[in-house]
DNA sequence: TTCTTATTGCAAAAGATTTGCATTTAAAAT
DNA sequence: ATTTTAAATGCAAATCTTTTGCAATAAGAA
């Protein structure tokens, strides 16, 4: 997702553009394959928009989630990570243990889970599905990975 | 797992039985299919040992898992949920958004992704794989789900 | 430029989890 | 059975992330 596409989309649900929340939208874009925590976000906008403050970070954020423009994830220890919203159709995401580099794949198997799960009588509303690995770098690069 | 499975896993440790740990054991046991919080695993636990305090259910919480005994999730809120973990094969779970009810279900695409990333140059160690949505009973009952 | 309302910053609250420390207890040693 | 000792516990307080209340500010319409 770009800049424009992001600020059309928040005008047409009525937000105001304001200058902590352009912020917080570059540093998004500008680090769309890789997943920032609120507190990472709220450092990197300081350096763009000196007075920002994290209630405004966390604010920002829920709006955008609201609105289709970031997406949000949960890490192991409790801790709410944020990215862009990859312009694509529904897909998951291959993520680099040691430098976090995040790769698309578009393959998703929740119509068949939908089957398995009618049948146990469940009805599917969400799925988490993230995978983790090495990237071709970071294999290559002689670090101490495994 | 069975009681005395977990007992003995703990005592291979080096860890000792005392009430509280035996007390959270057996809640986890009996609510093997669901899936519990640390407040949730507290107020259980207090029915059978009184005195019980939720530091201890964390720290238990935590060398159980370490040792194999339980199993973590964090939920969309950021709030731990932890059950007993199934002693079978590699398996994945569809959960219950209201009453944390927990089923297995066996089918797993990881041979799909390991082809699909290794395509991508990327060495596939890992997954999580969590399906949530409502069980039969709680779409029945006329809770407020939706 | 003025007006209206959303947005912001600050301080304080809330909720989950962790830590420090003195006391208690399991289980090994005697 | 008693003593010993290291682990485990309970309590209070701290920490960390996230949320809320409120007065001040600023965006964008009039």
């Amino acid at each position: 997702m770009i800049l424009s596409l992001a600020i059309s989309k928040i005008k047409s649900k009525g937000y105001k553009i304001t200058k902590p929340r352009e912020a917080i939208l570059k540093i998004l874009i500008s680090s769309k394959n890789k997943m920032l925590s609120a507190d990472g976000i709220l450092k990197e906008t300081q350096i763009i928009c000196a007075n920002i403050n994290i209630t405004t970070i966390y604010r920002n954020l829920e709006i955008l989630e609201n609105i289709g423009v970031i997406h949000k994830v949960v890490s192991s220890k409790g801790i709410s990570l944020f990215k862009l919203l990859c312009n694509e159709f529904h897909h998951h995401h291959l993520i680099c243990n040691y430098c976090g580099k995040v790769e698309s794949i578009d393959f998703c198997p929740i119509e068949y889970y939908k089957k398995i799960s009618a049948d146990k009588d469940f009805y599917l509303t969400d799925h988490k599905l993230e995978l983790y690995g090495f990237c071709k770098n970071c294999i290559n690069s002689k670090k101490n990975i495994f």
